[in-house]
DNA sequence: CGCGCTCGGTGACCTCGGTCACAGACCCCG
DNA sequence: CGGGGTCTGTGACCGAGGTCACCGAGCGCG
């Protein structure tokens, strides 16, 4: 079945099989044409792929990379609502394509991006007339719902050290990343972080060094954070 | 319970129509099958309608009544996710019914409720073969997710003060509400709103009686809070 | 080498919001 | 009318976390 006729399209059609297998059921007429009209993006790491009240233009599947959906407060605090990785579209975009709104949020490249932009219409008879695609967009929306619910909750109700650690524990034994930016995906500042980040340290559940954080506790981060 | 259901189906036929428009497009005879099928479930003001970890059987079309829906922490303490109103489908019941996960809130009468339940067979296929619907569903997916972008936002940046002030303002001019509600709302507890309260109005903002609170200067209330 | 930048550490200080403990105030109802 | 629930007001206290100011350590680079 692989017959070759452009050059450029065997791979791409090859790496979105790949990162989105719901596609392996489409016929392969209708995915050699949704390929011809989708185009390939690409954006450095730094790079804002969509900010607040921005209309969007098409569907996102990301390829490669990883992308960074955060809200930004006036006073230049951040957090961090979810990221999109690669195998996964961007809710956002669904939503603002079915409907109305434009972004309430800002789409930042954490790492160099790739991704398949799939135009409006195209979205739109996809969603339409293919079952798989259906369920995989709509399984996205609930998980993120979920997603965000749960943000919710731990916002109001959690205390900082307790989700700092938990992000710690969640992000692997060794995280590369500046304070400040471990500050922008809880919603807080830079000193707190370092603060708490010591005080994980003086017990010896964490080793600090610059750009890094590493996990020697991970029990410990989890448990309850009275002492 | 059901063999009055001739009598029944036809008032409950009109009052879907109206509180959800979108049935109108739907052929007469499906519109009955899925009048036969579905079931008319009533609670009383308090009933709790679905709780976290529970699954859930089929999906609400709300007819009457308001449903919150809400997370609660452990040590008791309440905040509102988003309300059900009449005309809306419950989202999470959707997510749960095409996915996988149990819910991950509580969702709780506010008022004596009437709903269609559609079970999940109806709803996959109307989500299959009826476009509007599908439309609608979606639509209400993107507003509540973004709904909860919004609530992450305010939660992690803004003061406590401002969010009770939009909060009453946005309930319009009389709000029938012990403190305690108004603090469930938002996530705090009593006596903080009470003390924001009396602030208020102590600057002629709002007047407060038992169980009321009445706007009376909702653009000092919408301003910046500095003092 | 020395300059300048980014990153991290730290202490003083403050404020918001939560906790506790009560005391009235209001209200329904027996 | 009296008494027990619910609702609200309040004061003392405290702790988490944000703000500010500043410094020093590491690092890249001309």
């Amino acid at each position: 079945m692989p017959d070759t006729q452009e050059n450029e399209k065997q791979p791409l059609h090859k790496r979105l099989l790949e990162r989105f297998p719901v596609f392996a059921a489409l016929p392969a007429a209708r995915l050699e044409a949704l390929l011809g009209e989708a185009q390939l993006l690409r954006a450095p790491r730094g790079g804002i792929l969509f900010d607040a009240n921005q209309p969007c233009r098409g569907f996102p599947l990301l390829l490669e990379g990883s992308v960074r959906v955060a809200k930004t407060a006036p006073n230049g605090r951040e957090i961090l609502l979810y990221r999109v990785e690669p195998g996964q579209g961007c809710i956002l975009s669904g939503g603002c394509l079915l409907g109305h709104s434009d972004y309430s949020a800002t789409g930042i490249a954490e790492s160099d991006v790739e991704l398949v932009a799939i135009p409006p219409a195209r979205f739109e008879e996809l969603m339409l007339g293919f079952e798989p695609f259906r369920r995989f967009v709509f399984a996205m929306y609930g998980e993120r719902l979920s997603e965000m619910m749960e943000l919710v909750e731990e916002v109001a109700f959690r205390r900082l050290d307790e989700r700092l650690a938990r992000l710690l524990v969640q992000r692997g034994p060794v995280i590369a990343a500046t304070h400040q930016k471990l500050a922008d995906e809880l919603g807080s500042v830079r000193e707190i972080v370092s603060r708490l980040l010591r005080s994980f340290e003086e017990r010896g559940w964490v080793r600090l060094e610059r750009e890094r954080v590493t996990v020697l506790d991970a029990k410990a981060l989890s448990g309850p954070q009275k002492d």
